[in-house]
RNA sequence: GCGGAAAUAGCUCAGUUGGUAGAGCGCAACCUUGCCAAGGUUGAGGUCGCGGGUCCGAGUCCCGUUUUCCGCUCCA
């Protein structure tokens, strides 16, 4: 199978059962939104306690927050986000390629900058020592035909961008007879503006200034919170702030199934520590989440950093955790020194102190901040693809087996009666109530046995526990290994200590 | 957003030149059944993605539309 059939057969998978459904699917569903099933929900909750714990259980100076999704809109003005989201683009027809339309108009302007330097240089060479620039500059009749020009466009760009005039930007781009750079012709679209922010109305009568965002991510509640956090909690840095939630981002093209989403859910952790010691910590950070996905046990060959050599403005060093999906090494985490870029502008822009006094160094500074933060749906994916397995057993038949980590799988154990009378169904029955306090057991009673453990193996379930007549005699069960099809007799008093120690997350988090 | 492909039962799919909607698996009930997808009986489940058009008649032909996949494009 490519790894491309993998991927097809993998998004059956889940949908039969019951992992991931396309959203309002009656509907004809949402593009690029989905919904997690009964047993998805249980396997992307575990993923997040994984991380909340060996943030927030193992780390003493690392606590967690849940801050909400609206936030001032202001917010998104100190980070960034307000300018660098929204995109007027606009598509050539002929050579099918998109392009932002300021940037077409801003290239252009450049173009004639460099005309009117080139007659500078002519007239440079053509007068020597005795040439008067700002006079030519002045008089030149070349030279100032194109400075009209320019100003002129970029007077009408200038007024188009304050008023967000879409339909002016195109007609610039057609006044000018600007051409596509890869098919040469001025066959455009309208121009059209991406948002890549969701918004939606503050309060039940609408105007502009009531405006909010959906949070594009949710890093922003953690820096927004950072005071109130350091001050109430008694935080010393170097401390952490941990954080789960739902983010949304309107993205141009959302696609390959659950990776790239317009609802989304980040878990993030923002880091505050002294200046200049940002990469150090940076460092511990990037060993201390290698360290977390590898200890899931799915091989370490399936990680490898990529250290970004394009910086975005607010960082000083990143670097992302790439997984081996099956569409190829993609990103799974993203680790940045983010300096004091955030906290800056949020003291800047809200005019509210948000410097630590340091006692070590009696010295009063805006913290820098490093940040860990992973996608939730692409962690679950990176699971998922990983553990699916399609099996050839001796006797020529095959075998569906999701491989998950145990502590990760959604049920951890199914209880069977080996059949459906002589009271063994009522004995499983009372193993069930034993072990559903601890740990989300499924009973299944319905078809041969061969075949409950091919349902278990399908879902990812490590054990099955089979009830059977002599189970009444001696009181042990037999319990069935989903990897090596392997069956050992245990005695049922010893059932939950064994599950305990085999699939729980804390055992997972006592080899952190 | 552009180009290509696809959409029929819960799932995987068949459906001939346009002529009464099919299979396997799954599901429910009962019987049978002693460890790796056993067998039997019965039953439920489909306005063929949606909307138009052509035709005596459309799952099938035409147009539009929605969703998905692949490739561009975009990507804090």
């Amino acid at each position: 199978m490519t790894q491309e059939e993998l991927f097809k057969v993998l998004v059956a998978h889940c949908k039969e059962y019951g992992y991931i459904f396309p959203s309002s699917e009656i509907y004809d569903g949402l593009a690029a939104v989905y919904d997690y099933g009964q047993l998805g929900v249980e396997l992307k909750n575990n993923i997040k306690q994984y991380w909340w714990n060996a943030m927030t259980r193992l780390n003493e100076n690392i606590v967690g927050i849940d801050a909400a999704i609206f936030m001032q809109p202001k917010t998104w003005v100190a980070s960034g986000h307000v300018s660098a989201f929204n995109d007027p683009l606009i598509d050539n027809k002929d050579s099918k390629k998109r392009y932002r339309a300021d940037v077409l108009i801003e290239d252009y302007l450049a173009k004639i900058e460099e005309k009117i330097n080139k007659e500078v240089e002519k007239g440079r060479r053509k007068f020597g020592d005795s040439f008067d620039e700002r006079k030519f500059r002045e008089t030149n009749p070349n030279v100032l035909r194109e400075k009209a020009h320019y100003e002129e466009v970029h007077n009408r760009y200038v007024a188009a961008e304050q008023a967000n005039d879409l339909a002016e930007y195109k007609q610039i781009i057609l006044d000018c007879g600007i051409v596509c750079p890869i098919s040469g012709t001025r066959n455009w679209t309208d121009v059209r503006q991406f948002n890549l922010m969701f918004s939606t109305q503050f309060g039940s009568v609408g105007d502009d200034s009531s405006k909010v965002y959906l949070r594009p991510e949710t890093a922003q509640g953690i820096f927004v919170d950072y005071i109130n956090v350091q001050k109430t909690g008694r935080m010393k840095i170097p401390f952490g702030i941990a954080q789960i939630g739902k983010a949304f981002r309107n993205e141009v093209v959302a696609r390959q199934f659950i990776f790239r989403m317009r609802e989304f859910e980040q878990m993030e952790m923002e880091f505050f520590v002294r200046p200049g010691t940002e990469m150090e910590w940076f460092r511990k950070w990037k060993e201390n989440r290698m360290k977390w996905h590898v200890n899931l046990g799915m091989g370490a060959e399936n990680y490898r950093f990529h250290d970004h050599e394009k910086l975005a403005h607010y960082a000083n060093a990143a670097t992302d955790i790439e997984f081996n999906f099956p569409f190829g090494f993609k990103e799974l985490e993203g680790i940045h020194s983010r300096t004091d870029y955030d906290l800056g502008n949020h003291q800047q822009l809200s005019g509210k102190k948000l410097q630590y006094f340091d006692p070590e160094t009696n010295e009063s500074y805006v913290p820098y901040c490093v940040e860990t933060s992973i996608g939730v749906d692409r962690m679950f994916l990176a699971v998922l693809s990983h553990s699916y397995t399609v099996e050839k057993l001796e006797n020529g038949e095959s075998r569906v087996v999701l491989r998950l980590p145990a502590a990760l799988a959604p049920v951890k154990a199914a209880v069977l009666p080996l059949i459906k009378k002589d009271g063994l169904p009522e004995y499983a029955q009372k193993i069930m109530d034993e072990l559903k306090y601890d740990f989300y057991c499924q009973y299944d009673e319905k078809d041969s046995i061969g075949k409950r453990y091919r349902r278990q193996d399908a879902i990812g379930t490590p054990f099955c526990i089979t009830v059977d007549h002599e189970t009444l005699n001696d009181n042990c069960v037999t319990v069935r290994d989903r990897d090596t099809m392997q069956q050992e007799r245990v005695p049922v008093a010893e059932l939950r200590s064994m599950l305990d120690r085999k699939v729980s997350l804390n055992n997972l988090l006592r080899n952190l």
